[in-house]
DNA sequence: TCTTTGTATTATTTATTATAATACAAATAA
DNA sequence: TTATTTGTATTATAATAAATAATACAAAGA
């Protein structure tokens, strides 16, 4: 799977790793148990510091998303802890993002289509 | 309206402010063409600088959520531009949010649902 | 033994966030 | 007029977060 970092973006670069390796598990890029790129190869080859891909397996794997072992490297875990809630986290942001819609004049229906296009597609 | 910093929070406190203020916006508890509070008035009470809160009410200003005058201070905007798509940085949350719910086994069903209550209600 | 893996350590640099102390122009009220 | 309140601009500084750099170490395997 292919890492980008668009560096005109105001997110850091740990976090749009960690969040492009989410959205890829989510899609089934990454099959459960395969190995992630080592911290030293991406590193090299999105022409970053080590010490920063390690800070976004390290989120990751605190996440719950990735284990490691000096073996295999880092892997994505086979077994994901199902949940009926939102995160905390997720709630908040999730609450951002409607008010926005809704102060945008955009109708309930609309974000629920938006969402069900994202939630089947996965992407745009 | 109250507006309550968390310190715990990593999100930035005028980030925290600015996203407040839109949720009061969107829920109708700030009308169209209200005061906000005052830059000054608004740090001493929640006791931080007022270059913060300046802060956040610049970025409510670019984002189009209020206007300001040296006469009647920071005011709710009258007339929000209406618009059928969400921002692309919105997006790129929702499409986060909803990879997280995906991988914890949430059904779209159910995620749809929790949207549908946020929507109608605002909160929680 | 040698290599690769993640991880730990320490130091430094850069960027962001927050504070501090003023100052100014515009508008209003006294 | 004068005084006050408004947002805003300026400059400096401190505190925190993010990223880089250079090594080092233990575990595992070839």
């Amino acid at each position: 799977m292919i890492i980008k970092i668009n560096d005109m973006s105001d997110i850091p670069i740990y976090q749009q790793i960690r969040n492009q390796i989410v959205a890829g598990i989510s899609e089934g890029k990454l099959e459960p148990g395969e190995q992630l790129p080592t911290v030293r190869g991406l590193a090299t080859e999105i022409g970053i510091n080590s010490m920063t891909v390690n800070k976004a397996y390290q989120l990751l794997k605190q996440e719950g998303y990735v284990y490691s072992d000096r073996r295999n490297g880092v892997c994505v875990q086979k077994n994901f802890i199902q949940k009926e809630q939102l995160s905390k986290a997720a709630m908040e942001e999730l609450k951002c993002i409607i008010a926005e819609a809704k102060i945008g004049g955009m109708s309930k229906e609309t974000f629920l289509q938006i969402c069900e296009t994202v939630f089947e597609e996965g992407n745009v």
